[in-house]
DNA sequence: TTGTAAGCGTTATCAT
DNA sequence: ATGATAACGCTTACAA
């Protein structure tokens, strides 16, 4: 198994080896029934598999994609893996995944590992590194398609959250409720990431037009190892009645410090939490979420990609596709 | 890009491409300075990218494994393909992630297809169907790792968690806390899971040893949207004091009907669930868990098979590798 | 309707 | 120290 070739194959069913490469590709227009039979008869007894790196290297194409995602340990990260191994599974496709760990560095050298097994596309959570890379892979007709961030100097085709209406919708949530005091945390990274800044920014343009003082000191962007002290010095300082967390890394953060000094939620502090998380609808009080319709995200990326692929792809039109966030009231805030 | 050959290269060098592609595999043996930095130069120029697919046929080596999960929803899946990426990245191999969704015909699929395109090696949480093609492969000795499951008839190395182990530790853990009626719920699929199998017997076992009762009506398996109608049953039927959720989806529906009941835990219910869940620490009370080391798990598979595929694994050493399942002693009982 | 032969981009053997 | 040449297993004109 896996041994044997279309030559074995051939002569077991004496006919040439071309005419078995017919068989295989269902090419059965001008084949008799009996050479059918007789081919047929001959794989399944020698329990014959194809070698698809050998067609690949004919076809010049692998039927595989590959996946980097900027760090696979936000929820956010699995469930588009999940879906797009689902979606591109449908249409034929492999998917090799990796993860960058946040790093430009592992996320070059997963590119280009992948452009050398002749992946016949890119799915990408760009780290914000590697624009030069990113760059020769699109004028070079490549296709990629990036999920969660884009990069503005490039026009690849970029599938991501409305953020700015997901911090607005947070932001306005809090203050329909009567809070006053609204903080925002974020994980840091070094890169200038498209999430982060759009969520920051969403936060602050919302504050604008609900008429709240903006200041410095109600956003924080740290490590995540780093959030439960920031949290500590924020409730010290200026004494947040909400906080919005920029994501589930950092809502579980939160989370932690709220159970850790006994705060109530919402009395003592309205929570509400960018990514829908499985516990939130259980947990005591039920968490509210923005939920980002990563099942839909998944779908227009890998819809986009396999269109990329078989040049049905229009590249003139949009490249920046916008999913709208979707609150999940509860009881958090 | 892509399109530039081994040849390009060495057209643009004035070098055979033989020589490029010592040059490429590090076989600076007998090359001169000279050479070497005219091949580096052209391939710096052109830009040029080896083609793995060419290699690989040639090699008979693709450098990439395939992984199928049983089920891509649980966490423990998710888990472990995080720390495969990584472990296998170490060696140089990328990963091919498959969800069989539980279901023998994709699993199989996913095999087929996944030796059709030469992958160097194989790790699955295997269905339980198609034990006939895991035999080929076994006899063939092509390089397999089981993870969470194994397959009776088959001395395929497996990776799993002590099942029996693990429901013990928490009918003991129940038992010390006075609870006497204790329930565990599993999820059904059609094919008898080694887990799930394990952790029932696991189940009965201990209540045994502890001098309880064993009645079938303690012990449920059924479909995940089930769960919530089952527990509801038992509830009116036999009244437990806890409940043992055999995974973490069983979990979920846990608690979600005591949520749903207003149910206080650990008073009204005490519960454990087997799988670490994220949320477990800071939930409302701490929900204590029997942690499966995915991690270990992840590296044992990784490293067995990485030894089987450089020949370097001793086949009649054991078979079933066993790890020590971790009681989080929290609040929920 | 089927067979021959070239070619995909490498590596490997063997000359030179 | 470097180059010709034959594989690797398949597809695909083109011949027959």
């Amino acid at each position: 198994m896996g041994r044997i070739t279309i030559n074995d194959v051939a002569k077991e069913a004496s006919v040439s080896k071309s005419t078995v490469s017919q068989f295989l590709n269902n090419r059965y227009e001008y084949m008799s029934e009996e050479t059918r039979g007789k081919i047929a008869k001959a794989i399944e007894k020698l329990n014959y598999q194809p070698n698809i790196v050998a067609r690949s290297l004919k076809q010049k194409s692998t039927k595989t994609i590959g996946v980097i995602v900027a760090n696979i340990v936000h929820t956010f990260s699995t469930h588009i893996i999940n879906q797009l191994e689902m979606h591109f599974h449908e249409q034929g496709f492999n998917i090799m995944v990796c993860n960058a760990g946040d790093e430009p560095k592992r996320e070059r050298e997963h590119i280009e590992m992948l452009i050398a097994k002749q992946v016949d596309g890119i799915i990408a959570f760009p780290t914000g590194g590697n624009i030069d890379l990113y760059k020769r892979l699109y004028e070079s007709r490549f296709p990629i398609v990036f999920i969660d961030r884009k990069i503005d100097s490039l026009p690849i085709p970029s599938v991501l959250l409305d953020n700015l209406l997901a911090s607005s919708m947070a932001v306005d949530a809090f203050v329909k409720k009567g809070y006053k005091q609204i903080a925002i945390i974020t994980n840091s990274i070094d890169q200038p990431i498209t999430p982060r800044i759009e969520r920051l920014a969403g936060f602050k343009e919302a504050l604008e037009k609900q008429g709240l003082p903006i200041t410095e000191q109600h956003i924080k962007a740290v490590p995540v190892d780093e959030v439960q002290e920031t949290i500590e010095m924020l409730m010290k300082d200026i004494k947040p009645d909400a906080i919005l967390a920029a994501n589930d890394r950092v809502l579980i953060e939160l989370l932690r410090y709220v159970r850790k000094k006994g705060l109530k939620i919402p009395q003592d502090l309205g929570v509400i939490g960018i990514d829908e998380v499985p516990y939130a609808s259980f947990f005591e009080p039920p968490i509210s979420t923005i939920e980002q319709p990563a099942d839909q995200i998944a779908l227009q990326a890998s819809t986009i990609l396999v269109k990329q692929i078989s040049n049905q792809y229009e590249s003139n039109s949009q490249s920046i596709y916008r999913f709208d966030p979707l609150l999940n009231e509860r009881q958090s805030y």
